[in-house]
Formats: structure tokens, sequence, C-alpha cells
DNA sequence: ATGCCCTAGTGCAGAATTTCACAAACTCGC
DNA sequence: GCGAGTTTGTGAAATTCTGCACTAGGGCAT
């Protein structure tokens, strides 16, 4: 490596990088062109220091006794989350899911636009999903190489998700998000991203649980 | 308060609990009666040290030379989940995640079953999304209390998810999954958990970025 | 019964993350 | 130009989380 490759930031920090970004982005709708530490730390429910310490890892873009620019800010967020570029995605699974994903186009805009969506069912190859056309699962590889596609979504049933991510892998793919709940074995050089609501409702569930105990402390 | 309320458990501990309920029901599928603190930590995709720790925060429900008991386990995690009882889920937003959600009977299994989903717009009041009629928005209150409803789910667009929010808590919701870019402002005593996938996209941007500058690095 | 083997449970050290607190530095008014 | 008022950037402390390494203790073969 010819260097520290770059700075490295936090998995902390990088998790909230985006939160940041999205904030901006409204207040750059509503026409604010800076912002302080202070005002950004309310707006993402967080500690000022803790946003002046992410804003840090990207370098000293604040000016002191001022605070940030917006437009500028946002400019050196997406460079540092890789967001200058488009990153192409593809879906496998096209469940009920996966077809709300591949139609809504919500996405594209934010860089993320959905290329593709196979399945391995024949009765859904071929059909017609918003923009896109369902193709054979098998056909992997040759679509992620002639889109450039880097990241993969998993909508598939349970039982399946394990055979997508390993489809998945073997294209090329490096980087998956995975809404099918179940823990995916890939190699180490691939990122996984779960989205499982189940597992959010539960967390949810154990606090909830914890103020009805505290209210009402039974052995 | 009586006391310190219970054994409180670490957060990071508590995410992880619902993932190894999980692997632990896909055992007890599969016939497995027993296993190791080592054979779920590689399910699970962590330290075995880490998988003994949280266990261990539930009680010593292990038994040393042998392991765990499938079926106890998932009782004891279930126990302290606060999944042994029903908790009512309630959709604010009818557009397309919010009916998905609310005709996807996944989750009343697992013991969050959606019990109603309502709206602001009178278009969509009445309509029939699954089993149930859109309502307005504005009876939420009353819909909570009659149905003994804790948890909120905000699909609505970003613009009025904070409005949603803010009908939620005053209906008396304690929790809520929010599925809009957005940070919610709301009570302290009210738990949040945000599940944009936009973020997500973007942190998988980052490590790929990352790992496409480590290969060819370029000032 | 005894001793070996295995695995849970856990103290502790190290890593990561958060938070504090303060110096550095910029703007503005005079 | 200078001092007052702000706000960033960052060492350092505090907290939380992780993972090692060892102890405790149950099962099983003999």
């Amino acid at each position: 490596m010819t260097q520290l490759q770059r700075r490295r930031i936090p998995d902390a920090a990088v998790a909230r990088l985006p939160v940041y970004l999205q904030i901006l982005n409204n207040l750059l709708a509503t026409k604010v062109s800076r912002f302080s530490s202070d005002e950004l730390a309310a707006l993402a429910g967080v500690n000022a220091a803790k946003v002046r310490k992410d804003l840090s890892y990207l370098g000293s873009y604040g000016t002191r006794g001022v605070g940030y620019e917006v437009t500028y800010l946002i400019h050196q967020i997406k460079r540092e989350l890789g967001l200058m570029r488009e990153w192409n995605v593809v879906v496998v699974g096209a469940g009920n899911l996966g077809c709300a994903l591949a139609k809504f186009g919500g996405f594209t805009p934010r860089g993320f636009p959905v290329v593709g969506i196979c399945d391995n069912d024949p009765k859904k190859i071929g059909q017609a999903v918003g923009q896109l056309t369902v193709f054979d699962v098998r056909n992997l590889q040759k679509v992620v190489s002639e889109f450039d596609v880097t990241i993969g979504a998993i909508t598939t049933s349970t039982t399946s998700a394990q055979a997508a991510a390993d489809a998945l892998v073997d294209a090329g793919i490096t980087s998956i998000l995975n809404f099918a709940p179940i823990v995916l074995a890939t190699p180490s050089s691939v990122s996984v991203r779960n989205v499982d609501l189940g597992v959010e409702l539960q967390i949810l569930s154990y606090y909830e649980q914890m103020r009805s105990e505290q209210h009402a402390p039974v052995g």
C-alpha cells in the first residue's frame, strides 16, 4: 500500500454521515447556507462534540466562530461516502419487496439506480416490473459485468437468501443489502448490511417491556 | 423505583439477541436440540465469547461441558425481549410500503400483528388493504386505546413523517419504527428506530469506495 | 468413584466510542 | 487595531464494547 491508503473514518462515524447528509440537503432546500455543530447536533439528535469530531474526519472544513457551509459540507460528505458517482444496484428476488424496490424510483436520484431484477422462478422471469424485466438469476454474472453493478439487494425468501448471496458473490458483487432474516455466510471481502424489520420490532419490544416493568415492577 | 428494576442488558447485546433468536428458531426447525457458544457464534458471525457474554445477561442457562438447550434458550430470549405477549402495531401512511406492511402477514406469527393502517388522504381513507380498512389519522388515538397499540410504523412521505410522529406520540404510542428518511423529534421517553435504505446504501458505498481506492490508490 | 474432556461463565485488558473542556481562530463592532 | 463574543478542532478523560484467557463445573468412560 502506498501509505495509509486514506485517513480511516471510524465505523460509527461512517454510519452517521448519511444522516448528516440528509439533514444538510433539507437545510439546503430551506435556503439555509450555514450551520453550527450545535444546530446540526440538535437536528440529528446527537451531541455537538460528536458532530464536530465526525466532520473533522473529513478534514477541517469549518470556520471557527462561524460554522460550516451547507453546500461545501454536502460536497465533502458526498466525496467521502463515494457519492460522486452512481452505484448500480441489482435486486435478487422478484417478490413484493423486490418489485417495490425496482419500481420505487427514489434511489436513482440518490445515486443508486436499480438496473436489474432477477429471480429463479420461471413464472416470474420475463415479467415486467416498472421499467425492468425480470431476468433469470443464472444470467446474473452477465448482467453484473455488463452494467457494472456493485451492490446486490437480496429480497428472496429466507430459504433462498443464501443461494442468492452465493450467486451475487460469484457474479463479482462486493456489497450486499440483505432483507432476509438470516445471517449470510460471505467472504470477508464482501460488505453486508442487514435490514430485518423483525429484529427492529423485537428491539423496540425489549425497551417497551423495560418501561412497563419500571412502572409496575413485580418480581 | 423498587431497585435496579432489573439486570440491565447493554444496548449492543440487546441488538444481537433477536439475531440469536432467529438462528435458534432455525436450529429448532432442523431438529437440533443443543448447541455450543462456538456453533451459535459461527452461525451469527460473531465471537464465541461475545455469545456467551450476551447469553449470560439472561442468566446462567447453559450447562458447562455441554452447551445450551435450544428450546429453553428460545424461551429465555423471548422472555427477556418481551416476546411472551403480542405487541400490536399501527401503520401510519397507506402508500406502497405501508400497504405492503399491512398485507404482509409475516409479523403476526412473530408477535407483532398489524391491527390498523391510517392516512390523512381522504381518497385513501376507507379503502381496503388486506384484511384492514384505511382509517383517518385523526382517529388514531381511539384506535390506539381500543386495540392497545404500542408500536407505530411511519411509512408516510418525508414531509408528513414528523406530523405522523406527533400524532403517534399524542395517541400514546411509545415505540416508533420510522421508514422516512428524516430524524424525528420525539420525547426522550419514546423509542425510535430508523430504517432508511438510502442510509444503508450510502454506508455500503463508503466501504465500496474504500476498497476501490485501496486497489488503485491515486492522490 | 475417579479422572479426563469439554464448554459455560467471567475477570481483565485492550479497543472503540463518546463526551468534556479548552485553546485556537475567526467575525464584528468600535 | 483591539477586545468581546462565537464556534471549531482536538487532546484527554470517561464510558462502552470486545475478546482473550482462565476458572468452574458438569458429563462420560472406565
